[in-house]
DNA sequence: CATAAATAATACCTTCAGGTATTAATATTT
DNA sequence: AAATATTAATACCTGAAGGTATTATTTATG
């Protein structure tokens, strides 16, 4: 995959959750929703809320709610707190910053698919993704 | 990296052994050029061997060579031979297969980039790296 | 207050890509 | 034939991502 599993998860549930913003849920409703295994989910829900994404409320009628608005979360931003972004810079050859030394057949094209992910990714919002049709509930693989 | 690690050591293995083909090379010398672990790309010779990339000629002045002509060495060959062409298909939220399943917001743009990628890889062949400029030594991150 | 239902924190387990070590097989040179 | 230089095969080690288990904390409600 070209992001993380686990990054792939977050923008899920951020998804999910943006579908009905305002209304809190918890864990075990979005693990029902995602089948994202329960307590991973449960771990990654709070990494989510250590990075601002989210906030959580413990006790009887606790749950989590976007913390911030669906339409200002930038899936850059997600990208950036759960993985980092040094893939967007990577050359497909490894070369660690490519646009210092561009020494392989692919750099051009190459450096055009980068800047196409990198600007989606900037411009797209967790809104968006809500606002698009269809649920993920697909188990997927690592590649 | 969107492709692996050891994927990207093959494809500038071959692309270094095309620089002078028709001269058979030793995996030493090869660690010289390229600064690839010695005893990893020992290794991965033998696999590229054993998938038919190149051949290898044991004892002394033994060496290995390109088993076909540089400008019929195919990225998307190499690739799929060392990791598999999954990536290509798989949907950046993590379907694995979003041709069958658009669910996100980024699946027009993702497809392009997606499209973009395998035809790329698949017209460009480890002649063509040859010919471009500069070599490779970077050590890479895995990011 | 006691219980239940939720998140929070922490430590541990598993898998696999990447990397290392050792030994065997083969071919050339002397 | 012995020594040497190479590839081939195999088994093992390591670190990080993904996943599991356990316990602590917080809050609402009967
Ligand atoms: S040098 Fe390879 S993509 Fe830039
Ligand atoms: S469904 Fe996400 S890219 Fe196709």
């Amino acid at each position: 995959m070209i992001i993380s599993k686990t990054t792939s998860y977050a923008i899920r549930i951020l998804q999910a959750m943006a579908r009905n913003e305002k209304e809190a849920t918890t864990a075990t409703i979005l693990f029902r929703q995602l089948k994202i295994k329960e307590r991973y989910l449960k771990r990654l829900m709070t990494t989510l809320a250590k990075q601002g994404f989210i906030k959580g409320k413990r006790g009887r009628s606790g749950g989590f709610i976007l913390a911030r608005p669906a339409n200002q979360i930038f899936l850059s931003g997600v990208i950036e707190a759960v993985e980092g972004l040094e893939s967007f810079n990577a050359c497909i050859l490894g070369v660690t910053d490519c646009r210092l030394s561009p020494v392989c057949a692919m750099h051009d094209v190459w450096g055009e698919i980068r800047k196409t992910m990198l600007n989606t990714s900037s411009s797209t919002t967790i809104q968006d993704l809500a606002k698009s049709p269809g649920n993920i509930q697909t188990e997927m693989s690592n590649k």
